[in-house]
Formats: C-alpha cells, structure tokens, sequence
DNA sequence: TCTGGGGTCCTAGGACCC
DNA sequence: TCTGGGGTCCTAGGACCC
C-alpha cells in the first residue's frame, strides 16, 4: 500500500498566533521581529506580497514599514510555545502517538496510511484544518505525499496555489499533472535543497524540482553526499525518512545573544556568560542531562567590514558530567578569560554544551514567587517529598538564582549529605 | 637526501533545517 | 547607526599520543 504522510504547518506561524490573541491585526500587514528587533522571523501574507524577504534586517524596512503601515512586534516565545502546544494536541486527536511526529514549532509529520481506507484523505485533513481554525484560531495548511518529502512538496503547493484550498494531496494527483507542477516549481523549494545547494545544481542544468527527481541517485550521491540521494529518491516516491515519533535526545544545547551595543570590555561578558550557563543548565536539568564538554565563544560583528574581526572558541571538558550551575559558571567565565582580547567590538557571545548523557539525579524547578517565606515553606514541603521518596542522603541543594527569578533544586542518588538541618537552607540572596 | 600510520581530541567552517 | 537563536550533520587540518 502507498504510504501516505500529511505534513501540517501553521501559516506564517507567529503573526498568526498575535493575530489570534489580538483580531485587529487581521488584515494589516504584521511582521514579528526577532531578539533586538533585528530581523524579521515573521510576516503576514500582505507583507510577503510586498515581497519582505524572511530574516531581513528590520532596519531596511523602515521605509517600505512606513509607506504601507507594516506593523511591527516583538516575538513573545511563550506564547508561541503555548500555542504550538494546543495545536500539536489537536492533531493528535486525529492519529494515534506512534503516528505523529512534532517536527517544528510549527510543524507536525502525520503518518496517514492507515486511514486512507476508512477516509478520503483529501477531506480527512479539511476537518483537521476547520477544526484547528475553529479551536485555536490559526490558519494551517497541510500537504499529503507518499514521502516525507513529497509532503513538504505538497505543503508548498497548498500554500502557493488557491485552489488548493490549504490542502493538496500529491498521491491523487495524476502523473502528468505532478510532473507538470514539478516542472514550475523550483528545485531550492525542495527540502534539503538550500542556497548553495541550488547554485551548484544549476550549475549542473538542475533548475527544476522534476529535473531534480530525475537525475540519478548514485551519480548524484557521488558528487554531493548520501543526503542529496536520499532526497532524489523521495521525490520519487521511495520511503528513505522515516516518522520520529519520539523525539531523539538532544546533542547540545545551545544558549547565546547578540548584544544591543557592540561590547569592548570583559566585564559585561563576564554578566552574559553567567547568564547563558544559567538557561542553558536550566534546559540542561529540564532534559534530566548531564553535560561533559561546554564550549564559550565570542564573536565580533560579521556584517562590519569596517571593523577588525574575531571570533574565538575554547571548550572543556569536564571530569565528570556535571549539571552544577556553579562550577560551570566558573569555567565558563574563566574559558572567557582565556579567549577575551581587548582591542575588538563584541557583538555576539554563547555557550555550547556537547556530549550530554542522562542523568539519574531529579531535578525540580521550584520557585518563581516573591514571597521569601513562602519559598521556604514550598521548598522544605519539596525537600521533605524528596527525601520520603529518595531517602535524606539524595538530597542536594543546586543552585538558586541571584536575581531569585527561579530556585532550583538537584536531588542526586550519588551526592553526599549537604543538608543536615532545614533550618540551615540558603535562603538568603 | 630519505621524514610511518593510526587514533583521538580540538578547532574551524560549511551546509542544511526551523 | 541598526543584521536572531537553536538545532543537525559533515569535513578537514593540526596537535598529540603510541
């Protein structure tokens, strides 16, 4: 039987879940800026129509923003996230959970092979999008191929063409209609296939997705890499990626910004790693991981050819995989030490933990209230949990916040006794 | 004059995705 | 003047070790 995969995605993602929460931008040209409100990350059909390239500098903007009153947000992640939540859920009440892949944000995998008996695809994925609109109040568009990459092929169609109606299914589509749309779509919309990709396939005579799909998958293998085959065969039809249903472990976790003003001293750095070891150990314990190699870099700003540039990396390795705040705060500040130099303009800074493995140790974010008496009556009520649950020798206080924005608390199997009396819990800033 | 080979770690960079 | 952030995979060269 023909697989039949459905790849769901939220039209201009952003701008539509503003929109969801604030009607009166329904209609009007939106764009969703990114950190610093430097790029566009987001943009309305009406600012796509005024042809806004995504991840254009705002800044380039200000002109076209004005003439045609763009209006422009801040992105708001929590929202976002909270959204992609509901929407995901949704889909879910349509497959079962080895049939759904949460691929983005924004985007979700469906494996709909089974169902092609029971339904008409067609019309199986217009109740899915109606119900999507009439719950959660964000447009979608699916595109339904027999690969994973003849999906995302299909997506595009239902998105570009009208008739479609948001939804186009490549597999009740006949061969010579398919090859024909082929013919007029170009082959950097295929996934996988980005800038530099199509330059050198162009290069080639490879203008077309058909041309693409019809090139040879061994010779082109030779010349480009497995990947590139992989996605030859796709465009034929032949399975080569498979749904993840369950989502592999992270391999690293990255935490960095861009600065508003460009950085000369070390100081302001210091501030800023502290802070990216922070989030990135906060993710770290949210993924119950431990991380053996953390790398810290800065960089200079790229797009000033005026000035000297820079960009330096230095990574260590811990002894032992390690999830403490404390320590790795240390090293990150003095690995930024080792790579500081005065003289230069720093735009950007981050760390980089690699080599994650799982841990055993249970790590609770507590606390966001102000009330200081209250954390203490919340985290004695956690301690005592934990200790009930693990015994009094698995406790260990982590880390707590300067700011007291969250405490954080690491009970670890192997960790020695650090409390011997509650009344001793760190509680003061 | 003639300058091993294999393995690992680290750094750097290039490509892609959202 | 002003150019995001978080991921994946792959390759290649130098340092260092045996």
């Amino acid at each position: 039987m023909k697989r039949a995969f459905a790849l769901c995605d939220v039209n201009n993602c952003y701008v539509s879940c503003e929109r969801a929460f604030d009607p009166s931008l329904i209609g009007k040209p939106v764009v969703v800026l990114s950190n610093n409100d430097g790029c566009v990350v987001a943009r309305s059909a009406e600012v796509k129509a005024l042809g806004v390239e995504m991840g254009t500098p705002f800044f380039q903007l200000r002109e076209l923003a004005e003439q045609h009153g763009i209006i422009a947000l801040s992105s708001n992640y929590r929202l976002y996230a909270e959204m992609s939540n509901r929407f995901m859920s949704i889909l879910g009440d349509f497959v079962t959970h080895e049939e759904q892949e949460v691929y983005s944000i924004d985007e979700s995998f469906l494996d709909l092979t089974a169902y092609q008996q029971l339904y008409d695809l067609e019309s199986y994925a217009k109740q899915i999008r109606a119900r999507v609109q009439k719950w959660i109040e964000l447009p979608i568009s699916v595109g339904i191929g027999s690969t994973k990459t003849l999906s995302k092929l299909a997506n595009h169609w239902s998105k570009k063409h009208s008739q479609f109606n948001g939804v186009c299914n490549i597999n009740d589509m006949d061969e010579a209609t398919l090859h024909r749309r082929m013919k007029r779509t170009e082959v950097n919309e295929v996934w996988g296939i980005g800038r530099q990709l199509s330059k050198q396939l162009a290069a080639q005579g490879i203008i077309t997705v058909f041309d693409l799909a019809r090139s040879n998958p061994l010779e082109m293998q030779k010349r480009y890499s497995v990947v590139m085959s992989r996605t030859i065969k796709e465009l034929n039809g032949v399975c080569c990626i498979e749904l993840e249903t369950v989502t592999p472990v992270k391999k690293q976790i990255v935490s960095s910004r861009s600065f508003g003003e460009l950085v000369t001293t070390i100081e302001p750095l210091e501030q800023a790693m502290r802070y990216y070891v922070r989030t990135a150990v906060s993710k770290l314990r949210k993924d119950g991981s431990v991380c053996a190699v953390m790398t810290v870099f800065i960089r200079t700003n790229p797009f000033r050819s005026q000035d000297p540039q820079y960009y330096k990396s230095v990574s260590f390795r811990f002894p032992v995989a390690t999830d403490d705040l404390l320590v790795m705060s240390k090293v990150a500040v003095r690995s930024l030490k080792q790579i500081f130099k005065t003289g230069y303009k720093y735009k950007k800074a981050g760390v980089i933990f690699s080599e994650l493995q799982p841990t055993s140790s249970v790590t609770l974010d507590l606390f966001s209230i102000a009330d200081i008496d209250e954390k203490r009556e919340r985290l004695i009520v956690a301690l005592e949990s934990v200790v009930d649950k693990f015994g009094k020798h698995a406790v260990k206080l982590g880390s707590v916040d300067s700011k007291g924005a969250t405490w954080e608390m690491n009970c670890e199997n192997r960790s020695p006794n650090y409390l011997s009396n509650w009344d001793e819990l760190p509680l003061v800033y």
